[in-house]
DNA sequence: GACCAGGCACATC
DNA sequence: GATGTGCATGGT
C-alpha cells in the first residue's frame, strides 16, 4: 500500500462523486440478470442490453434453468438486439453449463467458493474476459474486486498514473493494491469512471472541464 | 454512410 | 507477445 497513490485514488473518487454524484448500479436485479447483462454488454451500448433483456424477461428466460433448456436459435433471436447475437448466445449457454457442472446450480456453492479460485474458474469459461469477470464478481457476487474498462485506463494514463503499455492486471493492481477492499466502494469507482466516460469524453483525451483535470 | 459502444477468442507472424 | 480480424445491432 503506497500512502501517496492511495491518497490520490480517493482524490479521484472524490472528485467524480461530488461531480456526478451516486450512480446506482445494476440496483435491485437479480444475480442472473446482472451476469446475462455483463456477458450481453461485451462492447455494446447498455441501451441495446436493455432491450435484449426486456426480451428476455418477457419470454420468462432470465433464469439460468430456463436459459439452459433454450435452443440457440430461440435464445440468439431474444437477444439480437445486443449485436453479435450468435456469439453471445453461446456465450451464455456456456457459463450456465459452467454454472451446473461445477457447482450443480447452487448460488450458495458457487458464491461461497474463494475468490482466487473462484476468478480462476469464471475466467477459464470460454467467452468470459477480465472485465465480464470482474463484472460478474463485483456485481454479482459481491466480491471486492475493481473492475477495469478502457476508459479507467485512459483517464489514468493522461494523469501519468500507469504506463502506456499497462495491461488489464497491472491497472487493476493499482487500485486493488492501493485501496482496502470495499465492495460499495469498488462498485460506485467504477460505475463513475464510466459516466465520466459517457458524460465527457467519449473517444478523445481528457476535455477541459474534466472533473480530474489539475491532480 | 461512417463511426461507435462497459470484449473476447482465435489466427497468424 | 504483439498485432489483426470476426462478431452485429441500434444510436448519433
Amino acid at each position: 500500500m503506497n500512502k501517496r497513490v492511495s491518497k490520490q485514488l480517493i482524490d479521484i473518487y472524490n472528485k467524480l462523486f461530488n461531480r456526478f454524484g451516486p450512480q446506482y448500479w445494476w440496483p435491485g436485479k437479480t444475480k442472473t440478470e446482472i451476469i446475462v447483462g455483463a456477458i450481453l454488454t461485451q462492447n455494446t451500448n447498455w441501451e441495446n442490453v436493455k432491450k435484449a433483456i426486456a426480451n428476455l424477461r418477457q419470454a420468462k428466460m432470465l433464469t439460468f434453468a430456463a436459459l439452459r433448456n433454450a435452443d440457440h436459435e430461440t435464445l440468439a433471436q431474444l437477444i439480437r438486439p445486443s449485436g453479435y447475437y450468435n456469439i453471445k448466445a453461446a456465450r451464455l449457454k456456456n457459463f450456465v453449463e459452467f454454472f451446473y457442472e461445477e457447482y450443480g446450480g447452487s448460488w450458495k456453492k458457487f458464491q461461497s467458493e474463494p475468490l482466487e479460485t473462484l476468478r480462476e474458474k469464471i475466467l477459464s469459461v470460454n467467452g468470459v474476459g477480465p472485465e465480464t469477470a470482474d463484472s460478474i464478481l463485483l456485481y454479482a457476487l459481491d466480491k471486492p474486486v475493481f473492475v477495469i474498462d478502457a476508459f479507467t485506463k485512459r483517464a489514468l494514463l493522461e494523469h501519468k498514473m500507469i504506463k502506456k503499455d499497462a495491461g488489464y492486471h497491472d491497472v487493476q493492481k493499482l487500485f486493488m493494491d492501493n485501496l482496502e477492499p470495499d465492495v460499495p466502494f469498488f462498485n460506485e469507482y467504477h460505475a463513475l469512471f464510466v459516466r465520466l466516460a459517457k458524460e465527457h469524453c467519449r473517444t478523445r483525451p481528457l476535455c477541459q472541464d474534466c472533473p480530474l483535470a489539475g491532480l
